[in-house]
DNA sequence: GGGGCCGCACAACCGATCGTTGTGGCAGTC
DNA sequence: GACTGCCACAACGATCGGTTGTGCGGCCCC
C-alpha cells in the first residue's frame, strides 16, 4: 500500500523505489501483486513512467486513509506522543458518556478509552504512566503521592424495576423502604470499588444486595427484571440511555437520602500531556459535586 | 491486524484461530510479531485465555479503524458496490468545489473524485461504466446514445491580472477591449475541450491566447502574472479560492458579452447507482444555466 | 525514420517469513 | 495431586518477497 502511494506520488516506479530503499523491480512486483489482489489495473504504464488509471485515482485517497489509520494505530501505543488515554469504570456507564461529550467538544483531541479492573489498578496505571486519567470512586486522602483527584460529579442512584414490581408505581422510595427487598446486581466483581460502594450502601441501610450469579450482560439482566415482581437493581441516573428496549422498566428515584456515586477524575501531577488539562477543565467546570444535604456517600469518599 | 482483532473479540487464541481457519500457534506467532513490532504487550496471557492489556485496549479501536479503511479501499475499486465515482476537469476548479458541497450536503454518500484527460475520455469512461458522472463541457447533440447531460451551471470567465497591468484598475472589460492584449494560459492541453473553448473564444473576438510553455502549476503562473504589466489570464469566477496569497492580483469582470464556461453533468442512462440521482438532483436544482442575453458560449455548447 | 535511452516487466535465485505439527509449561479445577 | 485447558517454543516445509540480470516497448532526438 505504501509502495502504491509512493509510486502514485512520484509518477515513476524507480523514484518510488529510491524513496523506499528497494529496487524498481520490487516496486513493480508489489504493485502487480496489489493489482492482482484487487482485480483491477491501478497504473497505466507508459514510456515516461506510470500514470494512475481511473481505478487508481479512486483508490489513492483510500490508500492514504489506510496509511493514516496505521500511523494513528501505531501512535496509540507509542510512549511519548500518544493520544490521551482515559480509564472508565465501564464503557456503557456514565463516565464513558462524559468522555464522549468531551470528545465532541474537542474533536481535535485524540482519545483512547480503556477499562481497567478497579480503582486500584487505575491508580497503579496512572502511577506508571500507562493511562493518563481515570474516572473512579476513590478513598480520598489515601491516594498515593503524586496522584491528584477532582470530584468530577456525583451520580444519583435510582432503582430499576419491572412493570410488575411492587414498587413499580412509586414515584420515589427511601433507602429505608428498600429493606427486605431483593436487589440484584450481577456483574459487580468482588474486590472492586463498585463492590465496596454497594457493600457500604447495603450496610448503611440494612439492605440486601445479591451479587451472586454470573454476569451475562445487560440484556439478560433487563429481561429478568422485566418479568420479576420482586427483583430490583440499582442503576445510575445517567446510565443506560443506550440500552435496548426497556420493556416497561421503571426508574424510581431514591431520596431521603439519595445515594450518589462519587465519580472522581484521577491524574498524575507529573503528567504534562496537554490534553489532560483540557479534560480536567472540561469536567470540573461541567458540574460540581452534589454531595451535601439529602445525599449519601460512603464514609471513605 | 485482523488476527489481533479476532483474538481480542474472542478472548481466546484458539477461537480466533478457528475463525481465521489457521492454527492456534499461528495466531500466537502473529500476535507476538505484532507485539514485537509495536514494542508493547497487547495481551495478558492467562490460563483462561488472553485478555487485552491497557495498550491492547487502546490499540483495538485503531485496529478496527484500519480494517474498515481497508474494506473501504477495496470497495472503492470493486465493480458493483462501489462509491459514486465522479470525474471533474480539475481538482482545484469549480466543479470539484461543487462535488465537495454535495459531499457536505450528503455525508452518507461515498464519493470518489477522479480527473480524466478530457471530455472524450470522460464520455468513454461513462460508456464503459468506469465512472458514474462527469462535469464537462460537451457538444450537445453529439453525445453518444445512452449518455445524458444536464447543463449544471455556467461559470462566468474573469480576467486575472497583476497590480501593474494596464487593465488593473478597470472595473470591467469587454472582449473587444482585450484584442491585442497578451492572454497567457499555460496548462491548456491541446485537444481537450478546454482548448476548444478558449480557441473558439479567441476566434470569436479576435483575441490572442498563448498556450505555449510548459505548465509548472498555479504558483509560478500567479508569480509571473503579478510581476507582468502586459500578461493576463482567464480564470473562472468560482475558481481559485484555495490559491496561495494573491500578491495583489486583480479579478476583472468581462461583460458585453460575458463568456461563460458551460459545465454539464454527464451520466449514463443505464446507470442505476442510487447516489447518481442524488447528485443530479443536487446540481440541477442548485443553479440553472446563465446562458442567454449578455453571455457568450461556443456554438457547440 | 532509426538508433539510443528510459522505464517497466519477466526470469531465476536466495533468504526470510509464515504456517504447520509436535511438545512443553503454567494455572486453575475437580 | 492428577487432569484439563490454553498459550509458547521448536523444527520443518512451502510460500513469499527482494535482488540481480535481462528483455521489450515507447519517446526523443539526431
Amino acid at each position: 500500500m505504501r509502495t502504491f502511494v509512493a509510486a502514485a506520488d512520484m509518477g515513476r516506479f524507480q523514484d518510488a523505489a529510491d524513496e523506499l530503499a528497494i529496487t524498481q523491480q520490487a516496486v513493480s512486483k508489489r504493485v502487480a501483486a496489489l493489482e492482482r489482489a484487487l482485480g483491477v489495473r491501478l497504473f497505466a504504464r507508459t514510456a515516461r513512467g506510470a500514470k494512475l488509471t481511473v481505478d487508481g485515482q479512486a483508490f489513492l485517497p483510500h490508500a492514504r486513509d489506510l496509511l493514516r489509520a496505521e500511523e494513528r494505530a501505531v501512535d496509540s501505543v507509542r510512549p511519548g506522543r500518544r493520544a490521551l488515554r482515559v480509564d472508565v469504570i465501564g464503557r456503557r456507564l456514565a463516565p464513558a458518556d462524559l468522555v464522549r461529550d468531551f470528545h465532541r467538544a474537542h474533536p481535535g483531541i485524540e482519545l483512547d478509552v480503556v477499562t481497567l479492573f478497579d480503582a486500584d489498578a487505575a491508580i497503579d496505571a496512572i502511577r506508571s504512566g500507562t493511562v493518563d486519567a481515570s474516572f473512579r470512586a476513590v478513598t480520598r486522602g489515601q491516594l498515593p503521592a503524586g496522584i491528584g483527584a477532582d470530584r468530577a460529579f456525583d451520580e444519583p442512584i435510582q432503582l430499576l424495576v419491572g412493570p410488575g414490581h411492587q414498587l413499580a408505581d412509586a414515584s420515589a422510595v427511601t433507602p429505608a423502604e428498600l429493606v427486605g427487598h431483593r436487589i440484584w446486581m450481577p456483574g459487580i466483581v468482588a474486590g472492586t470499588e463498585w463492590a465496596a460502594y454497594y457493600g457500604d450502601l447495603a450496610a448503611a441501610f440494612g439492605l440486601t444486595i445479591e451479587v451472586t450469579g454470573p454476569d451475562f450482560g445487560v440484556k439478560p439482566l433487563l429481561d429478568t427484571l422485566a418479568d420479576s415482581p420482586s427483583l430490583a437493581t440499582f442503576v445510575g441516573e445517567l446510565t443506560g440511555f443506550g440500552w435496548p428496549a426497556d420493556q416497561g422498566l421503571r426508574r424510581i428515584a431514591v431520596k431521603d437520602p439519595t445515594p450518589v456515586y462519587p465519580h472522581s477524575l484521577l491524574w498524575h501531577r507529573d503528567n504534562a500531556h496537554p490534553a489532560l488539562a483540557a479534560l480536567r477543565g472540561h469536567h470540573v467546570s461541567g458540574s460540581g459535586g452534589l454531595s451535601g444535604a439529602g445525599t449519601w456517600t460512603p464514609a471513605w469518599a
